[in-house]
DNA sequence: TAGATACTGAACTATATGGTTCAGTATCTG
DNA sequence: CAGATACTGAACCATATAGTTCAGTATCTA
């Protein structure tokens, strides 16, 4: 299970790792968009945002339902919580290590003061 | 410099979109380690694991520093600010519109409600 | 029903990625 | 100085990615 979560997190970032699916991303946010609409605005092939999307779909950040000829695409932000989650926990657990470095510094500072009195 | 930005993000979220990778960046958050180190810990050839570091460092997760013979490797966060930042802002916008959906769904109900009670 | 619209799938190209091996170079240690 | 250690670079492989074109199919509209 932990390997499932890897491979979400996985496809999630490398959803990311494109400009062109953070702009449709974007895009949706503000409003559904069919595969037409998405590849007018980015200057692409019908079949190249299809791709896109799909790769957005299996990372969990798209969802499609298809009505009629149209292909309706829209946000989902779940995985874009875990990989948001993923981040947080280890910022989280290297700031403590940046602190603990500052505080090293510190004392050595402080040392310093301290050696510099002495040998005064 | 937008398209500067766009070039850091995705050399952040491609970094990030390898287990491997994560895990280097997981391990060098408890301490700094050398390319044999982490080469050892991820059952990978050294040149396989220069690489992944290579990675790293471009997208400015990690920073390294050769004395003598050994390279050593250490976490650096502010690009993962960026791509937390990135994540953050859409995340936002995104449940802007989720609320304004459900602020629909809800006065649907309502008038569903006020319907009903029409009828009989 | 004819034609336009919206998408889909297969095939192809160019480039990137994740990994290896092998043959070095540079540095430390006894 | 000799050997061990730590890394590096080139070359190679298999697979994935980002994009295209072209030839369909399915659905809407006049």
């Amino acid at each position: 299970m932990v390997q499932y979560l890897q491979g979400r997190l996985d496809a999630a970032f490398a959803a990311l790792a494109d400009s062109t699916r953070r702009g449709v991303l974007e895009r949706l946010g503000h409003s559904e968009a069919s595969i037409t609409d998405l590849a007018d605005g980015f200057h692409m092939t019908l079949t190249g945002m299809r791709k896109h999307v799909r790769v957005l779909e299996h990372a969990g950040l798209v969802t499609t339902e298809k009505v009629g000829r149209v292909r309706h695409c829209r946000i989902g932000t779940r995985r874009l919580e875990e990989a948001a989650a993923w981040i947080q926990q280890y910022q989280d657990l290297w700031y403590a290590r940046f602190r603990a470095l500052d505080d090293i510094v510190e004392d050595l500072k402080r040392q310093e003061k301290t050696d510099e009195r002495k040998q005064h």
